[in-house]
DNA sequence: ATGAAAGCGCTAACAC
DNA sequence: GTGTTAGCGCTTTCAT
């Protein structure tokens, strides 16, 4: 024999044996059932202090058919603004005796799909979803009982329970404050023409909307796509922008990160932000406020995200709960900061 | 009733009635067992697609002491560089078929120890953790049997499993090349006299070291403590350096995440970075890259230090495992950016 | 106030 | 190659 101690958990039976009571009394005891005779308690709980009881989480999730567990499903977790609202799903998710469980799907169909369908096999009692790749069609095709949320606004009007900011409006804030600057060749960064999950659209309509209602003009080629969100992404869009020669004097990015690479590419090109170039994101992570210049950006309320996205959840789980799908928009504002101050 | 169709999930025992066979040879089909006549084979597997049977997690569970489910322990998934390595575990996990679930203890002493003590009832298989507050001694004090792997060095030499780079060599390093710059003045900036984790501490040690291999003063002043490894505290601990009026021509922040606060602190101030002030951090975060100007840090080699940390826990789980506990050290390199570029 | 026992869905030991 | 069944630890109904 070795040095280590095999310390095996002490279950309902051996406790019970130990105090000279049936499992039924312990499993009270446990439970914290009122009516047990406080000696009968006072016994029984200094067996399960002795043996150091914990309850069985799989016995339980059988038996009682919850695991006490919810799963995220996202993209990737190392992006800053899917690490901000995990802190919060995750924090949010331990006031209700919850733990978190976190998927990521790299934004592939397949994948999503594969989670959406069963996460782990029913091991989960609720979802929060960040979908990419699944248009809303797909989304509704579910055999699967576990209550989903979705993060962002989407197509399914009205069929599924999700929660996002208003993106129309947002974006046309964020791009009626570029024209207000002064700046009129404002670029659209972040369209991701092969995904179906609607955001992105959005929030290029707000922009569109801003251009219209202040009589600009609508220029294509200020549009443009990228692959993905990262930061990469965003100075690989400011490089085609600079290299075509297109003129432009100001940048509304999809993202924060899409923003923090344009910055970046600007200035390796030798721009100064603000005075040659605004730049401006969208989602308020902490990364923007330090950058340099710091970023003017879009704030959701990503507090409230977490916290109704598990109201939600929380009230499909209980069985009178309203069975109407609840579409939630919650708080975003206006960050301005030196990235898109007016030139001198 | 409403239009919603309540699925329940099949079972064994259905599936088994329908297809005419026992639970048995569903069950070995299910698990792939090679001894079932093709034509059976044949049979029950339609009718497990028919039905979408999906084995239930709980019971597997139960029945066989495994959950495919392990926990990661760290103060806060929104930090750029427990979010990049949320990302590498996670990918790992699911290769070896397991998931992951996230636990935060926002470097609580109390939570720490909560969660080393039994995540949630025996639920997960083993515990990858990256402790702040419990000191070596604190972490060998557990009763449960769960396998855990410590993310850092650890003082408990050789007691328990941990995977980290070698931190004392990479800071000498790193100091090392703020002096070959011509710097003379570094301040470290880090030291979180309050943690019992000991990161830090190796860090000040290599930084010393290298300062004293260098023949230059160490200046206890320049050793600035933090509360937290936030950008707002670089920032402040810059403020903190340039407001006591102390000379310095570089600063080493423990992390990156301290060093974008002091970059952010030192230009706010008037201060060029590099030609005034060299910035260097720890972790090569992506932030760090497209900072202005990118940053000079430590590269640990993340994919490594969670490939290897599943490693450990695979090990612990195979009951014919080595042990002994092993100390892994992973590769770290040093990525010289533009924020300590040698002025002219 | 407490005891006895069924049963959640699965795996595997034991039959044949 | 396949059927039968015990039992994982818990909650809860039924009985006392």
């Amino acid at each position: 024999m070795g040095g280590s101690i095999l310390v095996v958990a002490a279950n309902l039976r051996q406790v019970a044996e130990r105090a000279g009571v049936s499992v039924r009394t312990v499993s009270n005891v446990v439970s914290g059932f009122p009516q047990v005779a406080p000696e009968t308690r006072r016994r029984v709980q200094q067996v399960l202090d002795e043996l150091g009881y914990r309850p069985n989480a799989a016995a339980r999730h059988l038996r009682g058919g919850r695991s006490g567990m919810i799963a995220l499903v996202i993209p990737e977790i190392a992006s800053p603004y899917f690490g901000e609202l995990a802190g919060h799903l995750a924090d949010e998710a331990e006031k209700r005796g919850w733990t978190l469980l976190v998927q990521q799907t790299g934004g592939d169909a397949r994948r999503e799909r594969e989670l959406l369908d069963g996460v782990r096999g029913q091991a989960v009692d609720g979802l929060v979803m960040s979908p990419w790749a699944l248009s809303p069609a797909d989304l509704r095709r579910r055999p699967d009982a576990a209550p989903l949320v979705l993060l962002g606004e989407q197509d399914a009007d009205g069929l599924l329970d999700h929660v996002a900011i208003d993106n129309v409006a947002a974006a046309r804030e964020l791009t009626r404050h570029l024209i207000e600057t002064g700046r009129t060749r404002i670029a659209a960064v972040g369209l991701q023409p092969h995904l179906l999950n609607g955001t992105a659209a959005r929030r290029r309509d707000g922009y569109r909307q801003a251009l219209a209602e202040a009589g600009l003009p609508h220029d294509p080629a200020l549009e443009v796509p990228v692959d993905r969100l990262h930061r990469a992404d965003g100075a690989a869009a400011m490089r085609v922008l600079l290299g075509a020669g297109i003129r432009v004097d100001a940048v509304f990015c999809f993202s924060d990160q899409l923003a923090l690479g344009a910055l970046h590419a600007a200035t390796g090109h030798g721009l100064r932000v603000p005075a040659d170039l605004a730049v401006a994101g969208f989602d308020d992570v902490e990364d923007g406020r330090y950058a340099n210049p710091p970023l003017t950006t879009v704030a959701p309320d990503k507090v409230a995200i977490a916290r109704v996205a598990l109201e939600l959840l929380a009230g499909r789980l209980c069985p009178d709960g309203d069975p109407e799908p609840a579409r939630h928009i919650v708080a975003h504002h206006l960050e301005v900061r030196a990235s898109t101050a007016q030139p001198a």
